[in-house]
DNA sequence: TAGGATATTTTTGCATACGAATATGCAGCC
DNA sequence: GGCTGCATATTCGTATGCAAAAATATCCTA
C-alpha cells in the first residue's frame, strides 16, 4: 500500500486543472507560483511538471517557464489515431473476456452517463464520457494498455479545449450505449467497428472546423506558436 | 536545435546500460552513486530516474532506492499485446503512405541486419532486430506512436534479459524481410498478418518456458521480487 | 551458534541557495 | 507614436544541506 507522495498531489492537481480546462493551454505555469499554494518547494513541483511534460499536457523546454501545452493539429491528428487503434484493441480484449460482473460495470456506468445528460450537466457529461474510455481500458485488466488510454484521453480533452466546439459531446451516450450492446450480444467485431465509428466521430466534430465558426484568432495565433515552439521567441502574447 | 540537458544525459547512458543489460534486472541505482561519474548531483539523477521509471525501465517507490525493473510476467505479456496492436497499426499507416524512399531505407536497414548476422555480431544483431522496428514506427510520422513503439520496445528488451534466452533474436531477419517484401508488394494486409506472427514468435521465444531447459532458480527468485515490488506501485490509479 | 533488538551507516525526500538565462520595463531615438 | 537597447526583476537549472526512513552491521542472550 502507497500513500501518494507530494509529487503525486500536486501532479494530479494539475492534471485534473488542465484537462477541467481550469488552465487554458498557453497558460504559464512558473515553479514557485504553483508551489506556495501547496505549502511545497520547487523540487517537487518540477517533478510533478516533468511528469505532465512527458504525458504531453506541459511543454517545458529550454529554459522558458513551463505553460500549458498547445497541440498543434498534426499532433491532435496522431493522438486520434493511437487511441483509434488502441481502443479496438481494448475492445478486443473486453469482448474475449466478457463476464456479467463486467456487463453490470458498463450497464452502471451508462446509467450515470444518462442520469447526467437528464439533468443537463454538460461537465459532469463531459468526464463521463471520458471515463467510460478508462473504465474499458481498466476492463482489460492490461496496466499497459490502461496507462496509454489515460494519456490518450487526457490529451485529447486539452485538444478539445484548443480545437473543441462547446457542444462536441453531444451524442456520446448513445454511441457508448451501443458499444456496449454489441459486445453484450457477443458480437465483438460489431463492437470493434462501432468504436472506430465513435472515435472518428469524436475527431471530426472536434477537428473539423468546416462546419461552424472558426476558432477564435487568439486560438489560431497560439496554435502557431504551439508549432514552433522550441525556437524563436516570436509569439506575441503581449498582442493578445 | 537543442541541446540536450544533463539530465537528458544521464537518462539515454542508464537507458542504453539497461537494455543492453550491462545493467541488469534488480540491479540497485542509488542516485548518488550514479550522479558522482557523470560529476552531477542527485538533483539531475533523479530526473533522469524519474524518467526511467515512467518508462517501466526502473523501479522507484516509496523511500526504496531505485533498482533496474523486474518486469512481472503478466506485465510482459501485457507489453507484447499492446505492442502487438500498435505494431499493427503502423504497418498499414506505412503501408499507406509507400514511396520509393521508404523502401529505400527498409532495404538498406536489412542489408545492415544481415551483414550483422553475416559477420555473427550477435549484439549488433539484436540491436538492428530492435532499430527495425523503431524504424517501421519513424516511417508513420506519428510522434505518438513512435514514443509509445520506444517505450514498449526498451521494456521488451528488459524483458528479454529477465526471461529471454540467449538465441532468441535468431531468425527474425528473415521474418523482418518477409514484412517489408508484403509491404513493397502492396499487399498490406498481408504484412500486417506477418507482423502480427512475428511479434507473436518474438514472444513465444522469449516466454515460452515450456521448450528447453526452465530458467534459472535465480530468475524465478527474481521474477518473484519483480511481482512484489510492482504491487504497490502502479496499476492502481482509481485506489482513493 | 541462532535469533533478535539496537546502533550505525546509507540513501532518500524535500527545502533552500546561487549563478545564469530569460522576460519585463523604461529611457532614448527615429 | 512606435521601435531599439539597456537595466532590472523573474524564473530556471543545478548543487548542497538536513531530517527521516531503509538498509546494514553489531552486539547481546539463550
Amino acid at each position: 500500500m502507497k500513500q501518494p507522495t507530494k509529487a503525486d498531489t500536486v501532479y494530479q492537481a494539475l492534471r485534473q486543472a488542465i484537462i477541467e480546462q481550469d488552465l487554458k493551454p498557453g497558460a504559464k505555469l512558473p515553479e514557485d507560483e504553483i508551489g506556495t499554494p501547496f505549502g511545497i518547494s520547487r523540487t517537487v513541483v518540477r517533478e510533478a511538471l516533468a511528469r505532465l511534460h512527458t504525458d504531453g499536457l506541459v511543454s517545458t523546454g529550454g529554459k522558458r517557464t513551463a505553460t500549458v501545452a498547445t497541440p498543434s493539429l498534426e499532433e491532435a491528428k496522431d493522438v486520434f489515431r493511437v487511441r483509434r487503434a488502441l481502443e479496438r484493441e481494448a475492445i478486443r480484449m473486453v469482448a474475449d473476456k466478457w463476464t456479467p460482473e463486467i456487463a453490470a460495470r458498463f450497464a452502471g456506468h451508462l446509467r450515470e452517463e444518462d442520469a447526467a445528460r437528464a439533468a443537463g450537466d454538460m461537465k459532469l457529461s463531459v468526464r463521463l464520457a471520458e471515463r467510460f474510455h478508462i473504465l474499458l481500458a481498466e476492463l482489460t485488466e492490461n496496466a499497459i494498455l490502461l496507462g496509454y488510454m489515460t494519456q490518450l484521453v487526457s490529451r485529447c480533452s486539452l485538444i478539445l479545449s484548443v480545437y473543441g466546439r462547446p457542444h462536441s459531446a453531444d451524442c456520446s451516450v448513445c454511441e457508448h450505449g451501443g458499444i456496449v450492446e454489441a459486445l453484450a450480444a457477443g458480437r465483438p467485431e460489431e463492437a470493434v467497428k462501432l468504436m472506430d465509428r465513435h472515435i472518428v466521430s469524436v475527431e471530426t466534430r472536434t477537428l473539423d472546423r468546416d462546419a461552424g465558426e472558426g476558432p477564435s484568432l487568439a486560438d489560431i495565433l497560439s496554435r502557431h506558436a504551439g508549432d514552433l515552439d522550441l525556437e524563436g521567441n516570436e509569439a506575441g502574447p503581449k498582442r493578445l
